[in-house]
DNA sequence: TCTACTTTTGACCACCTGGTTAAACTATTT
DNA sequence: AAATAGTTTAACCAGGTGGTCAAAAGTAGA
C-alpha cells in the first residue's frame, strides 16, 4: 500500500533522525533505529539500503528543513538591521522546536565536510549579495562599516551555539529545561539588540 | 625506565587525542590510535586497560588545556570590559594553537553531557561572582543592563563556534586556510568590539 | 652470568555489526 | 481463487571490534 509505505518509511526516517543525532552516524546502531521504529532490522535494508543511504536520507531531510527559510530572508529586499532582526527570529525557532538539529549537523561537519560544504553551496546562498549590500549600507551611514563575514558569523554564533552547548550552559548557569527554554526565547531580542546596537553609527 | 615510559604514554595520548577528534568516541579504532603511535594494539591496553580509560585520560588533559586560564581572567578583579578584552584575546589563541580542541569537547558534550559538566563545576567556576560584577557596573551606569547569561554566551559562542564550523565557513564565504586564519586573528579585537560597543550606555 | 622486573609483541577470542536471504504474509488484480 | 507483486520477518553470515594472554625481548642490579 503507497500509504503505508509512506508510513514506515516515515516512521524509519523520524526514528533514524532520532538515533542518529544522540548517537553520531558511528554510536547509532541499525538495530537500535530498527527498535525505536517497532519494525524489524532487515525492513531497514529493505526501504534505505544501507546505512549510509539511509543516513543521507536523513540529511537531505534536516537540510531542507534548516536552509529554505534563511536563504529566503538573506536574499530579500530588506535593510541589513531588519534581516538580522528575522534571521535571529527565524533561526531559533526553527532551533526550538528541532533542538537536535543543530546537533545532528555538527556531527555531520566534523565526519564529512566536503558533501555539507557541497550542499552548502547547491542551496544558493549568495554571499556576496549579502556582502555588497553591507558595504553599500556602510557607505551610506547607515551601519558602522564591517566585514560581512564577521557580521554573519557572529549572527550564527549567537544564534546556533547555545543549542550546541546546551547541557553545558544549563550546568554552569544552573538552569532547569523551563529556565532554559526561557533563556533561548529572550535570545531572539538579546542577539538583534546586541549587533544592532553594535552597528549602529553616531555614538 | 620512567623516561621511555612516560615517552610511550605521551605518544599514546597523542595520537589518541588525534584519532579521537577526528573521528570521535565511537568512529575511533583502538588498532588506528594504536598505527598512529606506532606500537602494538595490546601495548594501548597494557597503559591504559580500556578504550573508555584512554579517552577519560585524553579528555582531562583537554580540560587542563582550556580552563584555568580561563578560570583566572573571569575571577581577577578587573572591570567586564577588560575581562571581555581578555578572554577573547586568550579564548581564541588557545583554539587557534589546539584548533581540533572545540570539536573534541563538543563530541563530548553530545556523548556524555553530565560528567563534562560536573568537569566545569569541578573547575571551580562561580559563576556568581561574574554575575553580581555584571550588575554592579549596570547599577553604576558603567555598562547597559544585561543578564549575565547573555553575555557570557555572546562570548562564548563568538569565540567558539567558528572553529566548530570551521569548514562550512570556509565554504560559504569562499576562503582558503590562510583567509581563514587571518578571519580568525581579527575575531580577537572584533568580538570584544561588538560586545562592548553594543554594552557602552548613553547613546 | 643469573635473576627479577617491566615493556612489547603476535596470536587469539568472544562478541557485535551491517548486511543478506529465503520464506511467510498481505493486498491487489485477473 | 489463483496469480502477481509488494511487505515483513527470523535466521544467518562474514568481517571487524575491544580486549586477553602467554611468551619474548629488553633492562638493571647482584
Amino acid at each position: 500500500m503507497t500509504d503505508s509505505d509512506k508510513n514506515t518509511e516515515k516512521t524509519i526516517l523520524l526514528s533514524a533522525r532520532k538515533i542518529f543525532t544522540i548517537k553520531g552516524f558511528d554510536g547509532a546502531r541499525m538495530q537500535e533505529i530498527a527498535d525505536d521504529a517497532g519494525i524489524n532490522k532487515a525492513l531497514l535494508h529493505y526501504y534505505y539500503r544501507t546505512k549510509d543511504k539511509l543516513f543521507e536520507a536523513v540529511f537531505k531531510e534536516v537540510l531542507n528543513l534548516i536552509f529554505p527559510k534563511i536563504i529566503s530572508i538573506l536574499q530579500s529586499p530588506i535593510p541589513v538591521f531588519e534581516k538580522i532582526e528575522k534571521i535571529s527570529l527565524t533561526y531559533i525557532e526553527m532551533l526550538k522546536q528541532n533542538p537536535d538539529l543543530a546537533i545532528f549537523v555538527f556531527h555531520e561537519i566534523s565526519r564529512n565536510p566536503r558533501r555539507l560544504v557541497e550542499n552548502f553551496r547547491n542551496a544558493g546562498i549568495d554571499f556576496e549579495i549579502i556582502r555588497s549590500q553591507i558595504s553599500l549600507e556602510a557607505a551610506r551611514g547607515i551601519i558602522v562599516p564591517i566585514k560581512a563575514e564577521h557580521l554573519i558569523t557572529n549572527l550564527i554564533s549567537m544564534c546556533v551555539f547555545p543549542f550546541i552547548a546546551k547541557p553545558v550552559l544549563k550546568g554552569m548557569m544552573g538552569m532547569d529545561e523551563e529556565a532554559f527554554q526561557q533563556f533561548i526565547e529572550e535570545r531572539k531580542s538579546v542577539i538583534p539588540h546586541t549587533l544592532i546596537l553594535s552597528l549602529t553609527p553616531d555614538k
